[in-house]
DNA sequence: GATGAATGAGATTTCATTCAT
DNA sequence: CATGAATGAAATCTCATTCAT
């Protein structure tokens, strides 16, 4: 499974978010591991500590060593997600990327995209998980809206005033278009992970397709 | 609460889909009133059955009087709701409505738009559960494919198909094509209904403004 | 089922042995079938009232308005068994039934080992269900004790006595000669009722085969 | 109560025969011996495991830590009786015993009846249990036929049939001769265990006449 | 740090019994 | 008489968490 050994380098990483020095256990790894598939499969509160003892190899106390709480234990598998979800987001500038570096909005479009679409498919269960139970932790569904929800909300409203300022998009409140343009990013993502997740694809070719038709859709004229 | 009244009737009328003649007990309306609740705020697996009981003011024993397990309640709620979802695709022969009843494919798609959202909007909380939980429950899962996803796909394509012989819509695959359509619309949905549910907004405007992204996102030319 | 007669009509006359009178509906008659049917099959404990109101085709409530509880129904199932069990032992005496009516032991032996056979097979369900329950069940043992085993045990002294008298019997304490002459018959029964139920059995050599044994036994000489 | 002694150290050793390196935790030990207790009292349906953690001075959870269901509970201690039960059956090649060991057949009976009295005697209540559920538990039933049933009618018939072809045995089929042994025995078992377990008795001198009423009526001349 | 036996609160489910209709 | 919805106590079983080793 190459597809798991970024997700390996991931997990290992997180213990380190909390406390730079600290290194995890591969008991530790084994623990997160585990709770990864099996709240990815049952749903968090359909699952049992005693199953991701088992199907970590590890006594049951073991997971109460490193983690108080169940809960614990998925806050620390989740909320690194978040911060890492948007990262391309806020590492630039986007006016200065708009006029300088990127020849062009499709350009762009397409290299977030791109970005987004492998870092999904690595972190695919952990993302599932965290949009899961969104709507039953309400700690969460706050963390979330803060960190992500808001701050790609907004780096997209740039880009759209960006081009509105040029002229170069329709008359729409901005709200509604930057609807548009993540409602078609989600839906490709949406139905090549999760709806139809075992048909192949022409990802390239997808994404050039959803960008023309968000372009079209939004483009004056 | 004004929009829990057509619920009420869709309560009432539950009974009746598995036995026409079964009349719904008070207690057993009280019963599907209360774990529609429940389950919408905490999800299946996070709603204890003693918890329903109370807050239908029934005794827990009642619950099993009248579904065999927890799991028989949740089915019993929400696998009428799939039925329903697609009722508006069944009804017609969708190439007669296009070519006879309606002026334009804008029309077309506005009249569904609006008996969507009015139906999500009284059956929001069923609609939730449902989607929460098709991840976890794979007879749900099957059952949705089945019965929704994929009388949806079709229809959808019909109306693409019929548009496309017409040249009036770009040569890109009609499954991506339907992606789209559909992204659209469901952004606009969980947008205002999930999203950002206390945000006032005008209905209208913003169908009008989703049709015409997709139109134009759509369209040749 | 031509075997099932017999019970049939046993089953009708339960009624009258509380009060002659009385007349059992068809209800009751349905309700105390279902509950022989069950009790034999999965214990008095293991059975669930709900599972015969189902197999009698009624209504939960409507046992309890003939049996004010389950050990009730019981009670009047295996009650009214044990005065049958013991009955060609008092209907005489056996004195003057060795002396004049049979022309042998052998004979007698016969006569009753037929006739509690056949009595047997009509009601061997509620004789087990009576025979599992007595170990739970302290009214029904003592009634048992008193009413069947030392009834019995007394009649079958009688005759042993006799022919002890007779100089005919081995000089060994009576109780064992009676442990010797009821096990014997009580090994042939279970065999063929409940150890191998299937298998088909000369019925009239077993019991002259198991006489001789005894007599053989039990003989001076 | 010193016939206690002999169950406490069969008890412990019920852990070891599933897993030989495995420990009887001190409270698995309270377990088992409360539900030995409570299910020869009240029978395996009519005992409750609450009952069961209260008598063994235990949470109801750890019942359920060493053995996953009631059921297996119940298992756990009745089927390593069944290969015990047959043990002395086994040990040896009955015919060489018969021909060189013992100088008699009646010598053999005694040793194999006072076998197996000390050893009823010590596992009363185990054995009731077995007994007792044997109807209600296919599994048990299916079981005992092939470990026990089978076994011990083998053994016997092989007597049988080595004393009919000396001559010593009378001309009947030797699954009616195997019938008259056990039921002498079994009969006298019962009476002793279970029918009069307070009342005293001579047990040397039973077990003799037993032997010689079996001998009287089994033997030609 | 790791273990796994033990806990006890609570979850789901069963069931004998009651009672209004 | 009969019904069957309703009950609530109790039964079986689960599970996050603790703690002695």
């Amino acid at each position: 499974m190459s597809q798991q050994e970024p997700m390996e380098q991931w997990i290992r990483e997180l213990a380190k978010l909390d406390d730079p020095d600290s290194k995890m256990t591969e008991k530790q790894f084994k623990i997160i591991q585990a709770a990864v598939e099996i709240f990815a499969e049952k749903g968090f509160a359909g699952s049992s500590t005693s199953e991701i003892a088992q199907r970590a190899g590890v006594a049951e106390g073991t997971i109460f060593r490193h983690y108080k709480t169940k809960k614990d234990l998925l806050i620390s598998i989740v909320a690194p997600m978040m911060s890492k979800l948007i990262a391309p987001f806020v590492w630039n500038d986007f006016k200065d990327v708009l006029e300088k570096e990127y020849t062009s909005l499709e350009e762009f479009l397409y290299e977030i995209a791109v970005n987004r679409l492998n870092f999904t498919r690595k972190h695919l269960k952990i993302i599932k998980i965290l949009l899961q139970e969104i709507p039953f932790q309400p700690d969460l569904k706050d963390a979330f809206k803060r960190q992500v929800g808001m701050k790609i909300f907004q780096k997209i409203s740039e880009i759209i005033e960006y081009f509105k300022s040029k002229g170069e998009v329709i008359d729409m409140p901005t709200p509604t278009l930057v609807r548009f343009l993540a409602s078609s990013f989600i839906g490709l993502f949406a139905t090549h992970f999760i709806l139809l997740p075992d048909q192949p694809w022409d990802e390239e070719k997808e994404i050039r397709d959803t960008i023309q038709f968000i372009l079209d859709g939004l483009s004056t004229k």
